[in-house]
DNA sequence: AATGAATGAGCGTTCATTCAT
DNA sequence: GATGAATGAACGCTCATTCAT
């Protein structure tokens, strides 16, 4: 359901799939999530992101339920499309290694192109909100599958071993991709974190283990 | 020095290191955490954590003064005490992979353990409080150090490749390592973390490409 | 300046003069001042004013920055322009005694219009809060001031003796004048305070001696 | 009557004559008017007190029924002792003049011995505190019947003249000698009070007018 | 008598949310 | 739709007072 309605006191709100494609929509969505960024979603007030957002702090009101539901719009609208992006990536290479490549790619690619995002999502996922845990566990289902796919393909195609325990590959990888990511988010140089690709997709394949060389 | 002292308005508090091992300290901090492991440090009232530790309101800033230092004191005094264990742990073992394994094991063993010191450290470490900024800084530098030690222990061993990027390694195993302690923080079936340490060790030396048997 | 602003940890606050000469200021100030004098500042709670303001306790803090805030409005809006009206008062006569006797006069007039500015003003003058201990130095020493001129005016015309202690006369004006000020204040009867005005200038000028008839 | 009793919840005090003269007592007690006089009454705390006064907390109700009554005791102990001795130092006099003047000279000599009493008489004098409002009341009168008495004699004597509003007179010459105080407690260099008492008196008794010279 | 840890009522202040304009 | 002044519930914190030792 793309439609998005409640009951409050006295009033029925509709807030509609045309408001949430409206500029302003989007502007305080974006104004929310660079404020988040900056001091977190509980030292936020209202306030900060009407300002941010040059609106109106009752505005905000006829787009979003509450301030809770600015963090569920986040991840329901913003985050979600990044990840929804991330299988495309992966069906465009032809093996497993590729694929894994790609997603590893592109995820570092978003979240370099979007920093407020990245620092958001990073800091939500950890800290396990009643309000928002259902999105996430949706979301990080998501991805833990499509690396589920990957590795299993990896292993149909023998590029990958067979004695692997599955659910713990799969945090294994993003379990690293995030570390990467955060390690960038909060270093003083800013490097390019897309370069950190290639050696991270090395450490995934080949370990930390001296094999070549025996 | 173990002594914490500091102004207030009219007052001079010094919380000594008597207080600090008696019993209501320990109760208040215990009680504490529970709460933040449940609800988050935000979301905790100082009356929530009054009533689980079983005193008054104003007991509470007999022994910390005030909510934030609750959190330093929770990462000064409790979390860098498990953290300081793990270098010990590690000189335990003779080779490189060992004080890996050492290391991976005393980390779950310790996480599992404490349920809810895992929770509140694994929810604030990604949240990058100003409050606790400088003690996870510091303790996150204690763990990235034991383990470059033991990564270049290992390449002088021989027994890990030398052509790894330090700074990425470091993450990547502190990254999996988390990754797997939020998994079973989060499930719903309580398997054994510890039993962990094995399978994640293997992955880390020798990643999930299928070389043997080329 | 006409301006007050200053910063709050995560909000700029601007209470401009519009604000200040807006109807709720107005009355959040005069409810405080009628609260202040029966109570005193310390034993006054903000639930109190606004109550006797009829708004809300929230409200308050639209227009005063905190408690404080409202004794220091108070000296710097309310109480400083009665004094500024003194001078002007002072101008229209045309010798020494007479100046001194409209100073007296408007003194007392004002105080007996605005019994509780008067009760507040006589209460916190005495108290030297930190708070408003620079407006109250700054209106003091407005007063003495017009007193001295008055008096070296005197002493130019003849009418006042030349072996004065100019620091001493200015305290001994100021403080009979305030004594019968409190006496009114805090009498049972309520006679009128600005017919004292002629019997104060007569002690001052003559004295309680007996010379006439000597 | 002398002893002072009442209950509270659980327990009968009584807080005797032999606890009023006790060491402890009066350590409290001085303690109490020194802070007092640096912080004002309901600045200070009860732990301040006892801190300055070398006491537990708790001590200090063995001796005062509660902070309002460190208060209490302040004024029919401490202060109402040094008034008492105006009337004697007033009896020594021959004749009105020279009765007010030793009035005058020991209500500065007292005040400036014990400048502490001085701050806490003067200060709370002025705010109206239902606690001691009875106190003063009492206070007061003692001071303005000597006052009236010695205006009435004075006016016998021929000294003084014959039309003068009693009432205002005494509150004059007590608001003019509580000027003079006032100003030596808040005055940057720490001059002779005591000295003021003859330029007081000539203020008095001859005025500001320019008489002998016409 | 003396202590000081413990209490909890009470206060100042914040801020998400509402609603009249 | 947009505004922002107004609201009041809720929270952190203080401190006079108690009472077991």
């Amino acid at each position: 359901m793309n439609e998005y309605s409640f009951i409050k006191s006295k009033r029925r709100f509709v807030i509609s799939t045309k408001a949430k494609t409206g500029e302003k929509y989007h502007r305080i969505l974006e104004a929310a999530v660079s404020v988040f960024a900056k001091q977190g979603f509980y030292q936020t007030t209202i306030s900060q992101i009407a300002r941010e957002a040059g609106v109106a702090d009752g505005t905000i009101y006829l787009y979003f339920k509450n301030k809770d539901d600015i963090l569920v719009q986040f991840f329901t609208y913003k985050a979600k499309q990044v990840f929804a992006g991330f299988r495309k990536e992966v069906d465009k290479a032809g093996n497993a290694i590729d694929k894994l490549r790609n997603l590893v790619h592109r995820h570092l690619e978003e979240f370099q192109k979007d920093r407020n995002m990245a620092v958001v999502y990073q800091s939500l996922t950890h800290q396990h909100l009643d309000i928002v845990e259902d999105n996430i566990r949706e979301m990080s289902k998501m991805y833990l599958d499509i690396v589920a796919d990957i590795v299993e393909r990896g292993q149909e195609e023998g590029a990958m071993r067979r004695d692997l325990y599955l659910g713990l590959v799969k945090r294994f990888i993003l379990g690293s991709v995030e570390s990467a990511i955060n390690t960038w988010l909060y270093s003083k140089r800013k490097y390019d974190l897309v370069s950190m690709t290639d050696p991270l997709i090395d450490l995934f394949v080949r370990g930390i283990g001296n094999y070549e060389q025996q």
